[in-house]
DNA sequence: TTATCATATGAATAACAATTCATAAGTTAT
DNA sequence: ATAACTTATGAATTGTTATTCATATGATAA
């Protein structure tokens, strides 16, 4: 009787821990969607292009094998998440992932298909 | 005109690496289905908790503040992508974290929450 | 200024995912 | 075997998101 005693006091302590650690509302809706900007293929892909460096709209657009309108939508999302950040070169626009905490969930990620689990 | 000469190749090298280093479809498609799993803010709410450590339904229930039966499908939807693992104990059945790359993500996520970029 | 090239955007349809409800299934205790 | 408890699931509705098409904007060159 001891040792699940034990046990369900450790359950007890898990659970009020994940209580009094969960983000607000606030930022668990902000970070999620987050992951969501980056949980579309062809937006993954935009990601993963641009893990090699900056890139500009028609070669992303290469790079992802879309058409240029969806290409820039995406970007668009992406954007508005902060996830990449772009600088205008003449008539080029020419995007690049936005911080190092992005580069090191895309790096994790490609490991993760490497290792496959 | 040098200079733009020298930019242009790298512009080149850089999409050329972007090609080459993709991964293929399907590579690709299912990393992004992880991504998406842990998009949703319950989901992403599960796995703020379970970085506690294993943690029993009822009380993932809690911790998400929504209703069982939504949190089973939720549940779910993680386990068949991988991202946590469960075991039966008694009448309970209890989730994990699956492995390191995810636990390595949600940490980089938390982190990105409290530095604000 | 007009023509051309590169990128962005609004609106609509089409594809997809989340939540709910009702109920089933597995486990333990009586 | 039945009841009580915990978790899972199917089906339907509702809500969201992606893609496409047409067109607009912004930049340079002629």
């Amino acid at each position: 009787m001891k040792d699940t005693q034990k046990e369900k006091l450790e359950h007890e302590e898990r659970i009020r821990c994940a209580l009094e650690s969960m983000p607000s509302e606030d930022d668990v809706a902000e970070l999620a969607a987050r992951f969501k900007a980056i949980s579309e293929p062809s937006r993954l892909k935009i990601l993963l292009a641009l893990s090699c460096g900056e890139l500009c709209v028609e070669h992303l657009t290469q790079a992802v094998g879309g058409n240029q309108s969806a290409v820039s939508h995406q970007l668009k999302t992406l954007k508005d998440h902060r996830i990449i950040k772009c600088r205008r070169q003449g008539k080029q626009v020419i995007y690049s992932i936005a911080d190092g905490h992005i580069l090191t969930m895309i790096s994790v990620a490609k490991e993760h298909l490497n290792c496959n689990e």
